[in-house]
RNA sequence: GGGCUAGUGGUCUAGGGGUUAUGACGUUGCCCUUACGAGGCAAAGGUCGCCGGUUCGAAUCCGGCCUAGCCCA
């Protein structure tokens, strides 16, 4: 018959929800759950990962608002940054070098324009309840100027300081570039085995000798860096340690004294297993220099040329410093061999130009003297799943210098200060100037106010991460209107990805913390990542992202947010097309149940006296809604699900409509459709944040004329009708006799609605009318006698195994070996003798469980026997 | 190399000291039943990543290893 059609459904409820306004944010009215929605980095279309991230989010924002919250769930973007850059560069086939600076930025807005609409209809297709109204976009002044007031504020704190930091540097385009920039390539180089002397005459394993004296040797594929060898290291384990650690050598040609260390890093079967450390010759360098803070030299300019700390190289580019020293080396005996080797360089992704390090000047906010407060702060907020925070813990343990929030960038937010060309003094912006561009605007005031020189405006911009961390401020109305900032600071929800935590989480608490003297959000919740079909990350060089539009039209926006739905909080997930079988299934058997009801249910029926079966299921739709809801509270959806979805199929469906059908089609019994309309309703609402297309559908077509709300998203979550015990049991027991007469029916290749002539029920059941009437059994017959049965004993392993210990083995074997004499004995004498090892042991009934089994053609649930005539 | 997480039938997953390991997808057989064949009933399919340890008892706890994901400015 008529199958539920998403496409349709889903189509009209895009659109209507977009009329409807329902998502909408109220000032002023509590209780406020206010999620601190990730703007979404406006870089191109979403992948399946962020669709289930926001999904994620989307469920929660629909779960508070049905719980009667004032949801805070805004529409927002991030636009800041490298990665827009390079696609324009990519798409323009241009460096930003290139054009003018104020030119590059229009392009990259442009870009984000464009990326921005697609998104935005992404969203509306997935289902996503943000709310326009409180839209927000980073690269806006609105949103900059916060960035920059938050600057200007910490400056004066004196959190803010000037100071020398080592940039990865493509010598060709002659620009900074982020980490993000550099490929990785494979390339043939030559690496060179160096005597290091010793200043007097030394002894020990490894140290060699010739005639100039005591040596090591060291391997390097970079003798030009020799000029800023700082330290030489080996691995403590390498036997030649103990003889070599702390002595001191003699760096070839330049003659400076370095010592050596031992460091677990150092790789004993590279080279000679000795290094040479330089500050700075690659990352691993870089983290070297800062664990012995070491001096950071550099030895290389800015335009790939050698400096003057490279002595009579000076002046060199790189490769023919290498090619002289290299020379060098030779003619005066330090080279010992030279092999050619294959080495991963970082290159520039445009020239393909080796990366190098130079030294450049940055600003830095302070955050060593916070790691504790950080902490604190961190450790005050509940963290879903709990082990997230334990990463953030050891980034923040790990930190070793302070944050360098200046990029030699364009597109992201300037840094509002101009600098005296003279005498460097700093000049700040004044808080009513942002946002402001030093680039383009006035300095607040004219001259240098130390030596009157002439001022210039800053160039550098922020780390986006300054931008992005301070999303709690902009979504609180800081500095825009203090009231608000009271009443909603700090927010109720941070949602992330667990790759962001030393970034996004981190810098956030960092920099509110710095600024409110609070933490900004009360609980974070910690998303996985989605891999692809084939298991691995989604990348578009691997080819295998899988877009969600792509999924939507065939499946519809429900089946995804299914899958989402069984995705575990923090855990990584594979994506396969199959995994939306499952969902579309079950939406339908959700559909079809609630076009049964809604064809019986001609009015709300009223509460009335109820059957045994309909406390039964009230009973366990009431525990279902009360486990669901602590699952949602704890973001554990794919448990709130399960749950659910359980519930529906495998209790109600399956079973309680099954006996409801007879007392509807029959009399139209009150109680049975009291029932059918509470839980038919109450499932639909339970399953709204996860489906909320369909579940909107059925309450218009089959409720809303009974109901008072315009949307089932603006209705209130359910809340538990009864518990009964009594009920659950005596309900379960008519469940299964059912249920096993069914089963019985069809293992006889029985039509289910084949009459039955009668049925002797030996034990107690009640409502035997449900029974007959379900399964069209003339005449039940309710038997005090018992037909015969075998008794069987069963060993009781948690009493066993703890009184008798080691003997436990033996005497489980034994009672399972002989069960039937086991509970023959146990009956007549109360306890059961058995031999071990000589002694006579005697087991008591608290060990043993005596079950009986029927003959064949009984049926047996619990302790009652049915037998079919 | 370090921190965190995960490894369970062909595939994806639940469970997280008690011996018979959950469910889904797929496979096979049977059943037209007035909500649903996108359904119902049943069946086959597993040394719970590997090696040790603790315990009467380990998929579960502990240690080591392997594999994968994220992060390491």
């Amino acid at each position: 018959m008529s199958a539920y059609n998403a496409l349709e459904v889903e189509k009209k409820w895009q659109k209507k929800w977009q009329e409807m306004n329902i998502y909408k944010f109220e000032k002023g009215k509590k209780p406020v759950y206010s999620i601190d929605n990730p703007p979404r980095y406006a870089s191109g279309a979403l992948h399946i990962g962020h669709a289930v991230h926001y999904t994620h989010i989307d469920f929660i924002a629909r779960y508070k608002r049905m719980c009667g919250y004032n949801v805070f769930f805004p529409l927002c973007f991030d636009v800041n940054g490298i990665p827009i850059e390079e696609r324009v560069e990519r798409k323009h086939g241009i460096t930003r070098k290139d054009i003018d600076r104020h030119e590059f930025i229009k392009l990259c807005k442009q870009f984000a324009d464009e990326n921005i609409g697609d998104m935005i209809n992404q969203f509306i297709v997935l289902g996503e309840s943000m709310d326009e109204s409180i839209y927000y976009r980073t690269d806006a002044e609105y949103y900059r100027r916060l960035t920059q007031i938050s600057f200007i504020r910490l400056y004066k704190k004196g959190y803010i300081y000037r100071g020398e930091f080592p940039v990865n540097w493509c010598p060709r385009c002659m620009t900074a570039m982020a980490d993000a920039e550099i490929e990785h390539t494979n390339r043939k180089t030559l690496l060179n085995t160096i005597k290091f002397y010793f200043e007097n005459e030394e002894n020990g394993n490894g140290i060699k000798k010739d005639e100039k004296g005591s040596y090591i040797e060291i391997a390097t594929t970079r003798p030009e860096m020799l000029s800023t060898c700082q330290i030489v290291a080996i691995h403590p384990e390498d036997e030649r340690a103990v003889h070599l650690v702390d002595k001191e050598v003699l760096v070839p040609i330049y003659g400076k004294k370095v010592k050596i260390v031992e460091d677990e890093s150092v790789d004993p079967n590279f080279g000679t297993g000795i290094v040479m450390v330089c500050t700075i010759g690659d990352k691993e360098d870089l983290e070297w220099a800062m664990k012995y803070e070491l001096p950071i030299e550099i030895c290389i300019n800015e335009d790939g040329t050698m400096n003057e700390r490279a002595g009579k190289y000076a002046g060199m580019k790189v490769e023919k410093a290498r090619k002289a020293i290299i020379e060098d080396l030779k003619k005066e005996g330090y080279m010992v061999k030279q092999e050619e080797i294959e080495q991963s360089v970082g290159v520039c992704w445009r020239c393909k130009t080796p990366i190098e390090f130079i030294q450049a000047e940055q600003w830095f906010l302070k955050i060593l003297p916070f790691k504790e407060k950080i902490l604190e702060v961190a450790k005050n907020m509940e963290w879903y799943p709990e082990y997230m925070f334990k990463r953030l813990e050891d980034w923040v343990n790990s930190l070793k210098w302070d944050w360098v929030i200046s990029r030699q960038r364009y597109f992201a937010t300037p840094i509002p200060i101009w600098e005296c060309k003279q005498c460097k003094e700093v000049v700040l912006a004044e808080e009513e100037q942002c946002y402001v561009d030093p680039t383009i605007d006035n300095p607040p005031i004219e001259q240098c106010p130390k030596c009157g020189g002439e001022l210039r405006g800053c160039e550098d911009v922020f780390d986006t991460w300054m931008d992005s961390s301070i999303t709690p401020l902009f979504n609180t109305f800081w500095q825009r209107d203090e009231g608000l900032f009271k009443e909603l600071y700090p927010m109720s929800l941070r949602p992330q990805a667990h790759d962001i935590i030393r970034t996004w989480a981190f810098y956030t608490i960092l920099r509110c913390f710095l600024l409110t003297d609070d933490k900004p959000f009360e609980q974070v919740m910690i998303d996985g990542f989605i891999l692809a079909p084939d298991g691995k990350p989604m990348h578009t060089s691997l080819g295998n992202v899988v877009d969600p539009l792509e999924i939507i039209k065939e499946y519809g926006s429900d089946a995804l947010r299914y899958y989402a739905a069984t995705c575990k909080l923090g855990e990584d997930n594979p994506f396969r097309f199959k995994d939306l079988v499952r969902g579309i299934r079950l939406m339908n058997k959700l559909w079809n149940v609630e076009k049964f009801i809604g064809s019986v249910v001609k009015e709300k029926p009223l509460a009335t006296k109820l059957n045994l079966v309909d406390r039964w299921i009230l009973s366990l739709f009431s525990k279902v809604v009360k486990k669901a809801t602590e699952y949602m509270e704890k973001f554990e959806y794919s448990n709130a699900m399960r749950e659910v979805e359980y519930f529906l199929w495998h209790e109600f469906a399956d079973h309680y409509i099954e006996m409801s059908k007879h007392r509807i089609y029959e009399k139209d019994d009150e109680a049975a459709l009291y029932t059918l309309y509470t839980i038919g309703i109450g499932i639909a609402k339970l399953f709204a944040p996860f489906l909320p297309f369909i579940t909107e559908e059925i309450y218009h077509n089959f409720y809303k004329k009974f109901e008072e709300e315009e949307s089932i998203h603006v209705s209130k979550w359910p809340e538990p009708i009864l518990f009964d015990e009594e009920a659950e049991r005596k309900g379960e027991i008519v469940k299964q006799v059912i249920a096993k007469i069914r089963e019985w029916k069809g293992k006889r290749g029985m039509a289910l609605n084949t009459p039955i002539e009668k049925v002797i029920i030996y034990g107690n059941v009640e409502a035997k009318e449900i029974i007959a009437g379900t399964l069209k059994i003339k005449e039940i017959v309710i038997s005090d006698d018992k037909p015969v049965a075998k008794k069987i004993a069963l060993p009781l392993y948690d009493k066993i195994g703890p009184y008798f210990k080691e003997k436990s083995r033996i005497i489980v074997e034994e009672i399972k070996k002989n069960s039937e004499r086991v509970a023959e004995e146990l009956e007549e004498n109360g306890f059961y003798k058995l031999q071990i090892e000589g002694k006579e042991l005697k087991i008591s009934k608290e060990f043993i469980k005596v079950e009986e089994k029927p003959e064949e053609n009984v049926l047996k649930v619990d302790s009652i026997y049915v037998v079919i005539e």
